[in-house]
DNA sequence: TGCAAGGCTGCGCAGCTGCGCAGGTGTTCA
DNA sequence: TGAACACCTGCGCAGCTGCGCAGCCTTGCA
């Protein structure tokens, strides 16, 4: 945390407000492909389709596409489209029984994630920041 | 958690596998408001460029536009409309000293979600590969 | 063996997002 | 007073995303 001169030969011209404190944000950034890994995670959880399926699972157990369709409110394709890309992702995982395939959450990481989402239920935080100037 | 009759009407004459799932998936799922709202806070993590500005203001304290514009090889306007977004959202806040604003982490919650993210990191500084960024 | 059910895929569209450029506003200093 | 600086905004574009419709494949049952 001490020596820290990480930043790039390009903007190292550049005039800065508070150098080290670059410096020490450069090195909290650390590498740019963790970061968009994580963000792309983030991105799996940004969509309410797909939170939705997350939470039924994560809850309510394994499921048929056909169900999450109908807790959701969704299209079958939409429904199927959206599991897709969370087991592509290692997300969910899905155990066929005949023709029923029952998908399960399998990434606990990010199944914990959801924690804070479902722990916040009752309580709805003041989303109205004071805009200072609106 | 057993009978819940939750299924919407419109929805209620469909197949469903496992009826009951259904229903907990339903009720685990709750207010899809609630569901849109977290989704939409997940989302503002979902950005690579602003989960760099948001470790960055969480581990290097407050700091200016133009030093986060350094830090993360954003622009200028980039970094502006970012910060602004997540000003909007309640995320972040900006106190001006003179002509720099300097922003700082307000969202203590989504501010947690940060924290399995830089755990995860553990970006360990290389003792002798002088890398600086190849 | 035929039929229905469950699930998956191709295609296309509407909508959104992030960003760069140029220009504007307010502040500080020579 | 003018110039430099820090930050913000309007505009437009490229790229991506999610989803609906229609159709196909596989499976199970009568």
């Amino acid at each position: 945390m001490a020596r820290m001169h990480l930043v790039p030969p390009e903007r190292a011209e550049h005039r800065t407000i508070d150098g080290h404190r670059v410096c020490e944000a450069i090195a909290a950034i650390g590498d740019p492909a963790r970061v968009r890994t994580w963000a792309e995670r983030f991105s799996l959880l940004a969509d309410p389709g797909r939170l939705a399926l997350l939470l039924a699972l994560h809850r309510a157990g394994p499921l048929a596409v056909g169900d999450l369709a109908v807790a959701t409110g969704m299209r079958d394709p939409a429904v199927s489209q959206a599991l897709r890309l969370l087991r592509t992702a290692g997300v969910v995982a899905g155990d066929r029984d005949g023709r029923v395939v029952r998908y399960r959450v399998v990434d606990q990481e990010l199944g914990a994630l959801l924690a804070p989402c479902v722990a916040a239920g009752h309580v709805e935080p003041e989303p109205a920041v004071g805009r200072p100037r609106a």
